[in-house]
DNA sequence: TGAATATTGATATGTTATTACATAATGTTA
DNA sequence: TAACATTATGTAATAACATATCAATATTCA
């Protein structure tokens, strides 16, 4: 069934939310499938540009996943924090580190439009 | 024809260094099947997987692409910077980045193992 | 030397992402 | 509201990226 973009992409939302770990766009269409089994690929991948361009989620590139945006971080950096061993990801807000990150950009007259931060690691309850 | 895994990531170091732009495995396989026509997938990855641990060389993550270290990073953080114009990839040292780093990890008591910082935008022939 | 271990090659397959295009809904203008 | 332009969607196919598996080959070391 058509839906309007803007449904589409809080659809997209809700199962990201729904969920406390990263999911692949796949995971999230096999999720949408149940309730609408004729869903393909590019309209999973197209509402999640929507979301991501919008800064509404997050693209976790070393590990291809996404998760839904929880801080806000306008006209800054989202730094995501991913455990290697339960999978979860942590967000913060990177503002701290614009500043080094214009200088090394500077440095060869660079003209920065996207940071990209992402952390491996383990979580504080992995780690003990 | 079998060859040492060395010597393999040397082959595969060596076909990075003679391009200027980074290089998909893919890529790099078609570019070595030249040579070696039954060469396969796994071969690249294996060795590329070598040369990323041990830092000879740098995965893009946002991009699925590879190019080889040249700068020296140890202990600290590579930043690439991705000309989204030309595609061409500066490499910098973010050392200066590691204390505002390691202040957002301590925040939630996470331990990072690695960091991934690219940077989109423009380099400096294409944003005139 | 020969058994155990590790590494490599080759095939196959799994996963992630995009292209291309027909179709349907919506907005706009007269 | 009719005619048209615009935008978004559904669908199939395929491209691009990555890994699992296992047999074959090399290496290690008793």
């Amino acid at each position: 069934m058509r839906k309007q973009a803007a449904t589409r992409q809080s659809d997209v939302l809700d199962v990201l939310n729904r969920q406390d770990k990263p999911m692949t766009a796949y995971a999230i269409l096999d999720r949408m499938k149940a309730d609408e089994p004729h869903l393909a690929a590019p309209t999973v991948y197209r509402a999640l540009a929507a979301l991501t361009d919008q800064g509404r989620a997050h693209k976790l590139e070393s590990i291809k996943a996404f998760v839904p945006c929880r801080c806000c971080h306008d006209a800054s950096v989202p730094v995501l924090a991913i455990c290697e061993d339960c999978g979860t990801v942590e967000e913060h807000d990177g503002v701290q580190l614009l500043k080094e990150l214009s200088t090394i950009s500077a440095k060869s007259q660079f003209t920065a439009a996207r940071h990209i931060v992402e952390i491996h690691g383990q979580c504080r309850q992995c780690a003990r």
